[in-house]
This record gives structure tokens, sequence and C-alpha cells, in this order.
DNA sequence: TTAATTAACTTGTATTTACAAGTAAATTTG
DNA sequence: CAAATTTACTTGTAAATACAAGTTAATTAA
């Protein structure tokens, strides 16, 4: 047991071969090496190897086929934000870029949130933040987030600019998105909306909202995204 | 081993905790009974009844708190297509009513069909239908679904009325839908998807292009789905 | 009464062992 | 040479065991 014994086994194993998956150690369509090589290249026991394969399946990265071996299943070029990462690392980050519209700053919740709030949150008040996301010069995310400010010194100082905004919140404040759910629209472009994406009003749009969920209880992570899908579509894995 | 043993006890386990969850034998918010109460309740042990349970966090019917327990976290009232399961058994099937538009026909592949296919499905042709789902008088679905003719007899004389399609394959054809992808895109109604959603040309309308995995490898099912999200969104959990 | 501690739960991590079942390539057999 | 069989892989299922870590409620001490 010589190592850091506050990360289990199978997560070092998982953000290990995610990481060479994303690195391109492992191209798509790569047989991994299989449970019992892993066993014998990290040191794990096979039902150790199991655990970390199988969130690796079920994030989406591999697919497991019996008698086969595991596949490496990358992301299609397309906009993954269904993915649990969130927006950067499913793109790859490649063509991606962030511009910031608006700063963080602590605001009061607006009224009639889009999601119910628990007491805490409402008296904690709120780090709200907008950003518009551009793949190769075309916008096709307008986000608006929203944090309940509790535990989260300095944030309206930090940048955003070239860095998913759960890379931040994970380095600096150990939160980590740990799933969420999300309500789905297609609604016309109109006014803001449709001057950032670049659209003409009436034309149709999508418009997520979500609630995340973070790895301390009750802390939670709002957005309402806005996203041009006349050139790109969103992509997702079930 | 008194049981059958083709299908693995921690399925079976699986299986009877969603029924149970969907029948409301446990309600939203519930705490599961704990792992080794169910050890004791199913006469299993304790790996295998946390793979149970794991497939079922993965799922999406409970999330699981260490110390405290596995609670249940029912879908919300509104529409789950991005869920595994599909359509019906996501919103329940209660206020859920299905019409079909065109029963299910032979026909050859569609040129430049949504997703790249394989020799085999070319050669097999498909089995078309549309159908449009309703919720509560309102239509929100418009689906038009493809299935390669491979091991498919008798399947244009199926009903498909008021089950779910996935439910026909499983208990006909032993088909199990594993995972898949799809595409989503905010477009706008026209013409025949205009009239049989009731909404105007040119109103905003959601666009799913979806492609099912099988228990059978290289045997896919394809779907385009056009959703009215005018008075319901589109619920997902990740 | 109140606050701190303890005890009795809960799920999480990890090892070890064994066999079943699916896949693919090598081998044998015709 | 070709088809069938065998063999050597792969992942899947399942058990028994041990301890770590988080939560809650009961107990104890102030």
């Amino acid at each position: 047991m010589a190592h850091d014994r506050s990360i289990p086994q199978h997560r070092r194993l998982y953000d290990i071969l995610r990481r060479h998956i994303s690195e391109g150690v492992y191209s798509d369509g790569d047989l991994l090496p299989s449970e019992n090589e892993l066993c014998r290249l990290h040191g794990l026991t096979r039902p150790t190897v199991r655990q970390a394969l199988s969130n690796l399946a079920n994030d989406g990265f591999i697919r497991k086929h019996q008698g086969k071996g595991s596949i490496v299943s990358l992301m299609p070029k397309e906009i993954g934000i269904l993915s649990v990462a969130g927006t950067t690392s499913a793109v790859g980050g490649k063509n991606l870029r962030t511009d910031i519209l608006e700063k963080p700053r602590i605001i009061p919740w607006p009224a009639d949130f889009m999601f119910p709030l628990t007491e805490l949150e409402k008296e904690s008040g709120c780090v709200y933040m907008e950003r518009l996301r551009l793949l190769g010069n075309i916008p096709v995310f307008y986000d608006i987030t929203y944090i309940a400010n509790i535990n989260l010194p300095r944030i309206c100082a930090r940048k955003f600019d070239n860095r998913s905004l759960f890379a931040v919140l994970r380095d600096h404040y150990g939160m980590e998105i740990k799933g969420g759910e999300q309500r789905i629209k297609a609604i016309e472009a109109s006014g803001k909306t449709a001057r950032y994406l670049r659209l003409k009003a009436g034309e149709p749009l999508l418009h997520l909202e979500r609630k995340m969920l973070t790895n301390y209880t009750d802390h939670f992570l709002y957005s309402s995204i806005f996203c041009n899908t006349e050139k790109y579509s969103i992509f997702g894995r079930f």
C-alpha cells in the first residue's frame, strides 16, 4: 500500500485510462489491454480493475464485449454536452473557444428560479456568470451559470477563459460534478440570445436547464444553456 | 440454485426492485432496504446485491449515499426520452397513448440514411413504421422507426398499440436495447411534422436521431423522433 | 439540559477464488 | 484444401471475507 490511500485504486486506474484514451494512446476502436493484463500492469486485482472498466463503460469511453475485450469508443466530433464531464472535455477542447460575457459576480437569486432552492442556497446568494462558447468561430453555446455562494472564496477573481468551469471548481475548491438532471426544449431565438448566437429572431434554438449535483451534499450548480444547433448537433450516448 | 440459470441473479434483483419502484412499493425519497437486508431477503451475497444497486443507480432509479443508504429517485412526471429504457416505461405509461400512423412494413432503406449502414443491413431491407405518441391528448412525439429486417418473422403482423415497441421486441424476439447514441437539433416544424404535432409551420420543434444497440451484435434499431416541447420538456439524468 | 462520545448502523474499497460463457485462432480431421 | 474441433484466450457471474469511512441515534458526561 505505497500509494495515497485517499484516492481509491479503481478511481486512479479510471483516471489513467481516461487520460490515455483522450491523449490518443488508445484510439477509437482499439482493444484495451485485457483485465488480467491490467491487473499485472498496475498491480491490482480483477474486481478492482473491473470496477474501473465498468465506470469507463458507463461514462461511454469504452464498450465491453464478452469474450472479446474492452473497445475504446471515442466520442464523435460532434458536441457532447449531454455527457457527464461537461462541454470542454467532451469536445476535446480542440476548436472550442470560451468568451466571458459577464465575469462572475454575486447577485441575489432571480425570482422564479428554474429549479427549487433550499433555504441555505437562498440565504447564500448566488455566483452569476455568462459565457459564450464558439466552435471554429461559430457561437454554439450561450451559458448562464448559477452557483450557490457557499465556501467559494475569491471565485469572482478567478479566470475562466481557456479552462472548463469544472476544472476550476475541481482544482480550487475540490468540487466534482457527480451527475445531474436537465430539461430540454426547442424555443425561438429572440433578443440577447439571438444576438449572441447570431440567429434571426424566431429561428429555432435549443434550451437546456441543468441542475448538477456535486460531491458536496446540497451544493448544486445550475445552468441555463442556449444552443445554436443549425450547424452542429448535440450528441449524446445512453 | 433452484432458479433459471439463464438470467443472472443481479439482473433478477434489478428487475424486481425496478418494478417495485415503478409500482410504488417504494416512493420517491424512500430508503431502500440496506444491502445486507436485501441479501437476507433474496438469499444473495453482497457483491451480487451491490451490482444490482449499482445498475439501478446508473440508470437513475436510486441514488446511493455512503453511511445512509440507497434513496429512491423517481423520474419526474416530465418526458424521459433520454433515459435508457425507452419512452413508455420512462413516463410510466399512465397518460401516454400511442397511435399507429403507418403499420410496420418492409421497405428498402432510404437513400442518404441518417446513420451509416452495414452491408448486412442494406441487403436485409428495413422494417418501417410511424407512430404518434400523445400525452393527455396532446401529441408530443412523432416517431419514425427503422429496423433491419433480420430474424424478425411476422413483425408486420404484430400489434404495437398499447405497448412499448421495446416490450414487443423483447417478448417476441428476445431483443433488448443495451444503449445507443443520438443527435439532437432544434428545427422548424413543417408539412407532415407540423400537422401531426399540431404546430404551425416555422414553430420550433425538437428533432432526435437515434441509433440503438441491442444484445444482438450488429443489429441496430434506428429512429427519427420529432418532439413538440411547447408544453412538455424532455427530461434526462446524467 | 446540553454537548460530547460511543455504538450501531449504512455503503465503499479490496482481496481471493472458482467457474460459466462468449470469441477467435490454432489444430485436427475429413 | 476445407470444415469441424479443440484450445487458449476474453469478459461475466458469484461467493466468502475483511476492513475503511460516512451517518445516525443512543448513551454518557459535563
